[in-house]
DNA sequence: GATAAACTGTACACACCTGTTCGAGTTAAC
DNA sequence: GTTAACTCGAACAGGTGTGTACAGTTTATC
């Protein structure tokens, strides 16, 4: 064997930047702990009353391997949403918001709505298990970004400015629910979707 | 003792057109019942995964007497969404759908609007309880209805028609939904919900 | 290949919810 | 005022989910 030159760069990852471990986790581990969050998050998705069971079983693991790695039920899901925050925080940034202001909306739209689709229930999950402000505070970024988006539309007159600007971020959140909830039901596919979003939405910010 | 004249037109509601009780129901009793299911519509419709123990708590009755008037969770749950169903075909039938389908759609979202706002969750209450073809059944009335009138707005050229027009009802319906959410969540008051309702899905209609 | 970390299934304690039974107390109806 | 219907709380059985403890086995790592 190749006595494995330059192995500094590959050492493995300390990933402690509080606990301290002096002893890197194992692989097997790392690998358990990404596929139970990675079911958690496609269960919860699909179900907020999942039980750990299903959840341990769905990720190919023993119910007892799962509480070795996180203390309870709520530390999972916190753990989930928290991924999910941060995933849509990282999607939503790489949107271009400038120019003209539809324009803008239609492609944030189109990113939204594959997170939306993707986390699905996940927020009802959290709200049951984490503290309310936890929930909102989810929520408030993407929000903050659409209403940005919508204010800049409703100065320039592209968007209709006769109602709140919080309601028409709630209206656009219901819509984008609404198709992934009709896409479940199989009444419409998955690749329309983003179309019929946007075309509703718009028209929805028209006067 | 005046020998009860003339009692057979204030007889006791038979009520039973199928068990034939040859005993009428007592009227503490016919009380009761009428307050666990008020209790349990509005529970259900906060939390659809509320217990036995608050409906019974809710409607200032004990859980046995809960049980002796229905047999199990799963009868209770049905008799509340059948009465929410009943309650709210009856409150749509009245509105009128004729003359011109924008101020024709606009009475109709007024209605719906109150039944969506006070049933809330008591449809996810149903799902879980009720086979599904019984809960779509509930749905489809007044998704009927909705279709019909926007079918005639898109034929006469006031709706736009570059979508399916089963979106446009599940759009409609998510915007309601989501208006009920924004009340709960205190962004907007009951009284201002209509009136935004219909102006957005007024404008989400229209090309 | 030796070691320690990690995984596994079983089993237990605890809590909650459902549905039922029982006996005793209330209350509407005749 | 008598009777039967109704209500009540307590208590039980059965089920499910959570979280923990234990002992044996696999497996990554050195």
């Amino acid at each position: 064997m190749a006595t494995t030159p330059t192995r500094t760069t590959a050492a493995p990852p300390r990933t402690s930047p509080d606990g301290g471990r002096d002893r890197a986790k194992r692989a097997d581990a790392v690998r358990n702990v990404e596929a139970i969050l990675a079911a958690a998050t496609r269960v919860l998705a699909a179900d907020p009353d999942a039980s750990i069971n299903e959840i341990a079983k769905t990720a190919g693991v023993g119910r007892v391997t799962l509480y070795g790695h996180f203390d309870s039920r709520a530390t999972l899901v916190r753990e989930v949403v928290d991924r999910a925050i941060a995933q849509t925080d990282e999607a939503l940034a790489e949107v271009d918001l400038s120019g003209d202001p539809r324009d803008a909306l239609g492609r944030l739209l189109e990113a939204t709505w594959h997170l939306t689709h993707r986390f699905g229930a996940l927020v009802v999950a959290g709200s049951q298990v984490l503290p309310p402000e936890e929930m909102s505070r989810a929520h408030e970024g993407p929000a903050q970004r659409v209403r940005g988006l919508l204010e800049r539309g409703r100065a320039a007159g592209e968007f209709r400015d006769d109602m709140p600007v919080d309601w028409q971020v709630s209206a656009l959140q219901a819509i984008l629910h609404g198709a992934s909830a009709a896409v479940h039901r199989g009444e419409i596919t998955a690749d329309e979707a983003p179309a019929l979003v946007r075309a509703t939405t718009l028209g929805a910010l028209t006067a």
